[in-house]
RNA sequence: GGGGGAAUUCCCGAGUGGCCAAAGGGGACAGACUGUAAAUCUGCUGGCAAUGCCUUCGGUGGUUCGAAUCCACCUUCCCCCA
C-alpha cells in the first residue's frame, strides 16, 4: 500500500488535481510540496497540527516538504470561508507569530539539508512592485473566474475589500515563485483553499506552460459539521502555555462517540489495521477508543512524558476521589482571608473556577460546588486558615477541578 | 460623486420616550439521567458590599423630570445609481 492510498484509507484527502498523476508522483517519493501557514496567531493549532501530520507521512514515504510561513500573505489576510475581515496585524506582530511558529514546527518537522525546508513568503512578496505584478501576473486571472470561486462567496454577501481580494493572488504567485526557485511541484492546504491553491496550479501553466498539482486536505468537521479543535474560549493550542497538556487531552477524551475513530484515523499515526479493528467498538467500549486518541495526540504534541501526565490526572479525577498531584493548584496568602477567613465565592473566583463572584453565586446556588467531595449550597460558607492545612480540593461542575493551599 | 438603510448583551435578533439589565432563539454554564458520549428535561446567562445599587444598546454632545428609543455631528458597514 503506498502513501497515497494511506492517506486516502484514512480519509486525509478531500480533493486533487490529477489523481493518477499525484498517486504515481508521492508514491514514488518525487513530489516537492510546501504547505502554507499565515501567522494569524502566536501558536499553531490543531488544524495546523494536521496538515503537519501531513507533512511528515509525505516526508516518510520519501517526498521532499516545505513549509511556508506568511509573514507576506499576513499582511493581506485570507478571506476564506470567512464572513468578517480579519483584523490587520502590524509588521510587529507578524514576525513575533513567524517565529512562534517556527519554534513549534521544528518540534514536528526535520528542517536542515536534504531534509525538510522553511520558506517565508515575506522574502518575495514584500518587494514585489505593483505595475509590475500587475503586467507580470495580473494579466493571467480573470476577475470574473475569481468572483465565481467557492472561497468569496461568503463575503460576496458582506462585502470584501480589495485588499483581501487579491490574497489569491499573492497565493498563487507563491507557489509559482516555489515552483520556478525550490522546484515545488505541488501543494497542500486545507479544503478551504482549494480555489486559491487552482489559482496558483493556473498561473503556472499560464506563465510556464508546466503542470503543478495541488490537493487538499479534508478539513476535521464532527459529525454536526462544525470544525473541530475550536473550544468555547478559542482554538485549542499546541503551546502548552495557552492550552495545558492536561487540557489538551481533555478536549480529546470528550470527543462525540461519532468522532472518535473519524479522529484516530486522520490523527494519529496507529497503523490502520489496528484502527480498522476498533472500527466495531461501540457504547461504552468507545470511552477506550477516546483514551487512545487523547494518549495519541497529547503524546505526538507534548510528548510521551506530558502524555502520561495527563492521562493520570484524567483516571484519578473521573475514577475516583482525586489524586491532587498533577491538579491545578492555587495558592493563597494572608491577604485573601478578612478576619482570618475567606468565603466560597472569594475562593472559588480565587482559584479561577469562576469568572466573577456572580458566576460564583450562581454555581453554588444550583449545586455545582463541591469542596472535599461535599456538596456546598451555603453562598455564606467560609473557611479558616487551618481548613487548608491539607490543602482544600475545588471542584466546579464535573470536570473542573483546583486545590487550594496556602 | 448621488440616493437609501443599518449598528442592541457571547452570537443571531426584538425593542422606536418611563412597565428595559432589555422579548425570542442559539451557544455557554450548572443540575437530573449517563459512559468524562449523545439525546432529553430543568435551571441559568452584565457586575456588586444584592428586597437595593452601579455599568451597558457604535462614538460625542444635546432635548427631557426621564433616552436603547428623539435631535445634531462623527465613525463603520450594507444596498441602489454612476
Amino acid at each position: 500500500m503506498g502513501i497515497y492510498e494511506e492517506l486516502v484509507a484514512r480519509g486525509l484527502i478531500a480533493q486533487v488535481t490529477n489523481e493518477e498523476e499525484i498517486r504515481e508522483m508521492i508514491n514514488n517519493g518525487k513530489a516537492t510540496f510546501y504547505i502554507g501557514f499565515d501567522p494569524t496567531a502566536d501558536s499553531l493549532h490543531v488544524g495546523h497540527f494536521m496538515a503537519l501530520c501531513l507533512m511528515k507521512r509525505l516526508q516518510m514515504a520519501g517526498n521532499k516538504p516545505i513549509a511556508l510561513i506568511g509573514g507576506g500573505t499576513g499582511h493581506i489576510g485570507d478571506p476564506s470561508g470567512r464572513t468578517d475581515m480579519r483584523n490587520m496585524m502590524t509588521k510587529e506582530t507578524i514576525d513575533y507569530n513567524c517565529a512562534c511558529f517556527k519554534k513549534q514546527m521544528s518540534r514536528f518537522i526535520e528542517f536542515g539539508e536534504g531534509k525538510a525546508q522553511m520558506v517565508n513568503n515575506a522574502d518575495w512578496l514584500l518587494d514585489l512592485n505593483y505595475v509590475e505584478l500587475l503586467r507580470e501576473v495580473g494579466a493571467c486571472f480573470s476577475v470574473n473566474n475569481m468572483l465565481r470561486a467557492e472561497c468569496y462567496k461568503q463575503r460576496m454577501e458582506k462585502g470584501l475589500s480589495f485588499l483581501e481580494f487579491n490574497y489569491m493572488i499573492m497565493q498563487s504567485y507563491d507557489f509559482y515563485y516555489l515552483f520556478q526557485h525550490y522546484g515545488c511541484n505541488m501543494q497542500f492546504g486545507g479544503n478551504d483553499q482549494w480555489s486559491n491553491m487552482l489559482g496558483g496550479t493556473e498561473l503556472i501553466r499560464k506563465k510556464l506552460g508546466k503542470d503543478a498539482h495541488a490537493m487538499t486536505i479534508t478539513l476535521l468537521l464532527n459529525s454536526e459539521g462544525k470544525k473541530m479543535g475550536k473550544t468555547a474560549s478559542g482554538a485549542v493550542w499546541l503551546d502548552p502555555n495557552k492550552t495545558s497538556p492536561y487540557e489538551f487531552y481533555q478536549y480529546w477524551r470528550n470527543v462525540e462517540d461519532a468522532d472518535v475513530l473519524k479522529c484516530i484515523r486522520m490523527l494519529t499515526f496507529l497503523p490502520l489495521e489496528q484502527i480498522n479493528e476498533m472500527d466495531s467498538w461501540e457504547g461504552s467500549q468507545l470511552n477506550r477508543a477516546k483514551e487512545i486518541l487523547a494518549y495519541e495526540l497529547t503524546a505526538l504534541v507534548h510528548g510521551e512524558e506530558e502524555a502520561k501526565k495527563a492521562e493520570a490526572s484524567a483516571k484519578a479525577l473521573f475514577g475516583g476521589s482525586g489524586d491532587s498531584e498533577n491538579m491545578p493548584t492555587t495558592k493563597l496568602d494572608d491577604s485573601d482571608f478578612t478576619d482570618g477567613k475567606i468565603d466560597i465565592m472569594t475562593l472559588l473566583v480565587k482559584a479561577g473556577l469562576c469568572t466573577t463572584k456572580s458566576d460564583a453565586r450562581r454555581n453554588v446556588q444550583q449545586g455545582g460546588v463541591s469542596v472535599n467531595d461535599e456538596k456546598v449550597t451555603d453562598i455564606a460558607k467560609a473557611y479558616e486558615m487551618a481548613d487548608f492545612n491539607s490543602g482544600l480540593i475545588l471542584r466546579r461542575g464535573k470536570k473542573n477541578y483546583n486545590k487550594v493551599i496556602l
